[in-house]
DNA sequence: TGGAAACCCTGTAGCTGCTCCAGGGTCAAG
DNA sequence: CTTGACCCTGGAGCAGCTACAGGGTTTCCA
C-alpha cells in the first residue's frame, strides 16, 4: 500500500478548502508534496499533521506570518522556548487589544440603541438625529481647526 | 468669500486621509463635489458634515455597505425608524459575535501560555509540544475520517 | 468501449477598507 | 524661472482566503 492521498482527500479529512491548501503551499507554510506522474499532488502523513498544526494556529487567530515563524522554530529545534513564548504573548496582546476596542464599541452601539428605544414614542428616529448631530458638531470643530 | 475647501483642507480638518476621501467618493458614500476650473475638487460644508457622519459610523465599525444603506435612509426621510434600528442591531450582533469568539480565543491562548510557564523549568517548550500533539491527534482523527 | 461525472492542474480576479505609488498637471513664493 | 506644495487619475498592494476559467485525468457504469 502507498499511503499517499490526493488533495481532495486531504481537504476532506482536515476540513480545509482545497484552494486554501494550495494557498498555504504557495505561501511556504505547507511543504510542497511530491507529484504523481500525472502532476497530482501526493500528500503523506507529515503533510496532514502539518496542515492540522496550521489550522490549530489559525484557530488561535495567528496570522500566517506568525505561523510561519513558529514552524521555522519548530523545524529548527525545540529549544527556542523564548521565541515561542514571545510569539504567543504577542498574539495574546493582539487579541486583548481587539477585545478592548470591541467592548468600547459595544457600549457605544448599546447607548445609541437605548436612545432609540427611549425616543421611540415621542418622535421619529433619535438615532439618526444623534448620529447627524454628532457629525455636525464634529464638522463644526473640524472647520474651526481648518480656519 | 467662497466657503469651499480643497481636498487637502478637508482631509486636514477631519483627519481623514486624502486617498480615503477619494475612495469614499468612488464608492458612492460621499457626494462627488463640484470641480474648480483646474479640476480640483471643491468641497462645501455639506461634504464636511457627511464625511464626519461617515467617520462616526466607521468608528462604530460599520461596514461601508451598511453606511451606504444608512445614508440612503437618511437622505430619503427620517421616517424609516425600523430600518435604522435593524441596521444598528445587525451591527451590534456582529460586534457581540466577534467578541464571543475573541473571548474563547483568549481563554485558549491563556491556557497554552500557562502550560508553558508551568513546564518551563522541567523540560523545554510545552507549548510547542502541546500544539504539535493537538495537531497529531487531529491528524489521526482526520485520517480515520478519510479511511 | 464510450461517455459522463468527478477529480486534478495553473493562473487570475474578487472580497474589505483602505494606503501608497507612478506619472502627470497647477499654482504661489522667492 | 525654478522649487516646492498641492492636486489629478489610475493601478498595485495588504490578509486570507474564495471562486472562477480553461484546460487535462481518472473512474465508473452501461
Amino acid at each position: 500500500m502507498q499511503n499517499t492521498m490526493r488533495i481532495g482527500a486531504l481537504s476532506q479529512a482536515t476540513g480545509v478548502n482545497i484552494e486554501a491548501v494550495r494557498y498555504y503551499e504557495k505561501c511556504g507554510l505547507l511543504q510542497a508534496p511530491a507529484r504523481a506522474a500525472n502532476g497530482y499532488r501526493a500528500y503523506r502523513r507529515e503533510h496532514l499533521e502539518r496542515l492540522a498544526f496550521i489550522r490549530q494556529c489559525r484557530s488561535l487567530d495567528m496570522p500566517l506570518a506568525a505561523i510561519k515563524r513558529l514552524l521555522a522554530l519548530a523545524d529548527a529545534s525545540m529549544e527556542h522556548q523564548h521565541g515561542i513564548e514571545a510569539l504567543l504573548d504577542e498574539q495574546l496582546q493582539r487579541v486583548r487589544a481587539r477585545m478592548q476596542s470591541l467592548k468600547a464599541l459595544e457600549r457605544h452601539l448599546g447607548a445609541l440603541r437605548a436612545h432609540c428605544d427611549a425616543d421611540h414614542h415621542s418622535h421619529p428616529c433619535g438615532i439618526l438625529k444623534e448620529l447627524v448631530a454628532a457629525a455636525k458638531s464634529e464638522a463644526k470643530l473640524a472647520s474651526a481647526r481648518a480656519a
